[in-house]
DNA sequence: GCGAATATACTCGGATAAAGGATGTCCGAGTGTGATCGG
DNA sequence: CCGATCACACTCGGACATCCTTTATCCGAGTATATTCGC
């Protein structure tokens, strides 16, 4: 049990989204140069990113994808959830109803939720409120100067090789 | 991204035990017929258990797992380590630091951690925290009598049978 | 009858396959740009 | 010189392989029990 890849190249194409401050979009391939990461396989996680509406792409020249909408409005969650799926990270599969068909069935006694789904339920809610109350936004402001600068310069040399 | 299904087995089967508050050893092939698992699957599950110190097995006839220790001092969060491995959700690759070798390298900026990283283990502790907080012998309380009753039944009916 | 040796059946434990999801790759559809051609 | 047309290069988007983790299975090592044999 290990977050996807992809949810940490998002949350980097994210930030450095907010740190290029472009109004052009950005072409996915760059944002692979820039970490060095499959283009192709970057390509699909912004996809996501883009059904999930947090993402706008432009195809043809001079295309690519910008945020959105203010990365203050967009969360660590809504990029994790976008990247890995809305499934919970923990799917009771009410193991405990089995064995008793052959004995009656108790139905009554399960009608109240699973103990242990209640437990790993409420664990994980305060995981998703975590990262629901930091945005990228925030991330990006957090980050020292000098990174934004590296970013930058970085964007630059690749947009004017290429 | 999902944890795995032998967390929830790991986790029935110490209530299960603790509702059964058998002094004698329990076979993993009954624990597994309780729930109609795959019994060498759940063997394996209950190995991991015992391994990380939460049961200990005994071998032969009238052999078994029992719990280790007191049920109030095995929480959730040992569980899932034991079953899940002790590795960490969020594995940061680092890839902030890709796209730069041949710039010059900047290790003054890189000293300090990755925000994303920071921000993921923040919600990660959270997560922990809560499965930390709640005890293998608080699930077993929180049940109501209905269960523990059908599970000891359940549980007579198969060592008679067997 | 009693004790020890022994065969036995039962348990855990780790090494060995199959399935599902994540990772990585490829090619096609669509679009804005720039060049070309005509007036 | 100006405008419209057209070909093009570039981008995203989804369909197709590959690898690794999880799930599932099998067989061997060890042990307490029950039996059996001898005294």
């Amino acid at each position: 049990m290990r977050t996807s890849e992809g949810v940490e190249w998002g949350l980097h194409c994210c930030l450095t989204l907010v740190w290029l401050g472009e109004t052009d979009p950005v072409p996915s391939a760059r944002l692979a140069a820039m970490f060095e990461l499959s283009p192709t396989y970057l390509n699909k996680v912004l996809q996501r990113l883009t059904r999930a509406g947090l993402l706008t792409s432009a195809s043809g020249p001079r295309g690519g994808v910008r945020l959105a909408r203010d990365p203050a409005r967009i969360t660590m969650m809504d990029v994790v959830t976008a990247v890995e799926g809305p499934d919970p990270l923990f799917a009771c599969a009410e193991i405990r109803q089995q064995g008793v068909s052959g004995e009656g069935a108790h139905p009554r006694e399960f009608t109240r939720p699973c103990g242990i789904a209640a437990a790993m339920r409420r664990a994980e809610l305060a995981w998703r409120r975590e990262l629901a109350a930091r945005t990228v936004a925030d991330l990006a402001q957090d980050a020292p100067t000098t990174t934004i600068t590296r970013v930058r310069t970085n964007y630059a040399r690749l947009t004017s090789t290429t």
